[in-house]
DNA sequence: CTTTTATGATTCACGAATGTATTATTAATA
DNA sequence: TATTAATAATACATTCGTGAATCATAAAAG
């Protein structure tokens, strides 16, 4: 079978480029360069890895992972706004990956009562199942993995990344520069 | 101007719906969902903010990645396969994107003398200057805002990362468990 | 030396994703 | 109350990215 992407760099040739890079442009950080290019590649790779799991049973990571982010007992629905912050993809693409899922029966678009501007989204039985189905698959081959960072790392980790996000939140206009904490 | 993703969600309705998921899928880790899906929002952002900042310049994300890349002085070049590898892009994207940068005049491809099935690249001098012009602006709009983060934590997310990374190399084929540190 | 296997890069049909515009509806303003 | 601004979702032409195949070349095996 081919292979698109076979193997990962040594970290040692990734910090001489960045290094290069910051030889030829000062004022460039080369810890920042270097953070950005290790999320870049191990979203890849996890993205890589959601492919080959999905592609067996016709789905899409994208698609996968709204349709995990609907799952609900009780609580409110999703609307494709919610839908879309929550995915990190863009509204046109959530209408896209939404029709999709429609098509399949796995997903059902309701108006809702209290303003006919938006759309309720709830998950169809067949879409449970393919959830309760495919889930432990991806979890196995792609979020296993992450359990080889130590615990102490795990919390290190999510706690640096959700300061991250809620501080490219306040920056998101570009406004006003991200204050450190 | 159209906004196509607004705002990020509150961490709290991340975390109801990664509830949800896992006492509808017993075995889940709610944890590994959380880190998932805050890299996954990360880099959807720190994309988005490229776009923007390369939108104006006719460049796109993924090009001006390999672009930066290939800067180089006195060392080796690269050729594609090491470049996918960098960029964490397919090898048949890695020869479109370079075919892009060739035909704007950035990237030259010569023959390895030692090895025909290889390609050289390097940068040409139209495409050192779009880097110098172009990386102060993405490194001000995308790379600024880690800087909220604190030394020590921006410190430990690079080891934890490069720990990650190492993790799903091993990982690759699936073969063998992670092993934890 | 010949044959087989593997590698590096590319091609291409097809599907995924974007950016902008549009429409319907609700909220805010005058 | 009427008008304007904003929001939510969708449409669609265009661009981006993939998966499998192909070709040329080098390495390995017999």
């Amino acid at each position: 079978m081919n292979k698109q992407h076979v193997s990962h760099p040594s970290l040692d040739k990734i910090q001489d480029r960045i290094d290069a890079i910051v030889n030829f442009i000062p004022g460039c950080d080369s810890q920042l360069l270097m953070l950005r290019v290790l999320m870049k590649l191990i979203t890849a790779d996890l993205n890589e890895r959601m492919r080959e799991v999905l592609r067996e049973h016709d789905f899409h990571p994208v698609s996968f992972t709204a349709l995990i982010m609907l799952i609900n007992s009780n609580g409110a629905p999703l609307n494709p706004s919610e839908l879309s912050d929550m995915t990190g993809e863009s509204r046109a693409n959530t209408t896209r990956i939404c029709d999709e899922l429609v098509a399949s029966g796995y997903l059902e678009r309701h108006a809702n009562p209290e303003d006919r501007r938006r759309v309720d989204l709830f998950l169809a039985p067949a879409g449970e199942e393919a959830a309760r189905t495919l889930l432990p698959a991806v979890h196995s081959r792609v979020l296993a993995p992450l359990k080889s960072l130590t615990a102490t790392d795990r919390d290190g980790l999510e706690a640096t990344l959700k300061h991250l996000l809620a501080t490219l939140e306040v920056d998101k206009d570009g406004a006003c520069p991200a204050a450190s904490r």
